[in-house]
DNA sequence: GTCGCATTGCGACCCCGTATCATTGGATCA
DNA sequence: TGATCCAATGATACGGGGTCGCAATGCGAC
């Protein structure tokens, strides 16, 4: 349990309301991906669409990440690292891992600039399985 | 206007049927990425589901591959290099460019290692403006 | 031919997210 | 302290995208 900069939320002019808190707060009690439904049943005074709304804005704040499965489902995570970043998802236990790494960042650039292509975001995710899963030591 | 490796599908088993030769030269006929929608506008006596589900067939045989957008909308294209590739994609036309590079692969690769995660596949899209959007020469 | 299974088409359904809109809440300022 | 006014909320309907269930059809093999 770590604390969300709800900081961020003022200083761009958002209010900090109850139910922006209540969501927060339960963001804050949870350390997996989750889905809209899992964090609104867990909610139940707070409007489902609130739910919706909160998580977009925490998303564009960078506070969560959209964390998109293999097939095509998303899942949402706090973001850790409050920085760009890419993916490690396990597909055994739905674990999300963050890695950050400039030279992954420096040769997608290099495609880009090849192409001729102006970048403006990129994502990367890796799939497979994690360490404790591979019940590696 | 490229042909379809159609012998693909029955070397694993699967019939060339009619419809499913329909959905294939419907595919054979654009060069861009679709949705769904569209191409089963262009097949009024194919079924919806039919469609869905041969996409989803020519998609698990790397003949079509799967184009996520930045806002989460999924587009469809075909494979034009048949192996694993990754994507630039314009926000201003839309146009989707596969590229392959060792380079990148590597850098995600060393990143699966240092985290001791075995990795069975990883995606990576690039989203920004094109040369020709850009009026490059 | 006919047997059997893959495939199809139809429609209902589901999931995830957004639009609408009347209502509420809270910052601001007199 | 109260009036004002806009952001935010909640309920609900709606929409896109995709799957399910099931009866009917059509290959392919024997």
């Amino acid at each position: 349990m770590t604390s969300i900069p709800t900081g961020r939320l003022e200083d761009t002019g958002y209010r900090l309301t109850a139910p922006r808190r209540a969501v927060i707060d339960a963001l804050a009690r949870t350390d997996r991906p989750f889905t809209i439904e899992e964090l609104s049943e867990q909610l139940p005074n707070i409007g489902r669409a609130t739910v919706f709304r909160t998580i977009k804005l925490l998303h564009e704040l960078d506070i969560v990440c959209r964390v998109p499965l293999e097939d095509g489902r998303i899942r949402y995570e706090r973001s850790h690292s409050g920085r760009h970043h890419h993916h490690l998802i396990c597909s055994e236990c739905g674990s999300v891992t963050e890695f950050v790494d400039p030279a992954l960042d420096e040769a997608i650039e290099q495609n880009a600039e090849s192409a001729r292509f102006e970048l403006d975001s990129h994502n990367a995710e890796l799939y497979g399985r994690c360490a404790t899963c591979r019940r590696l030591p």
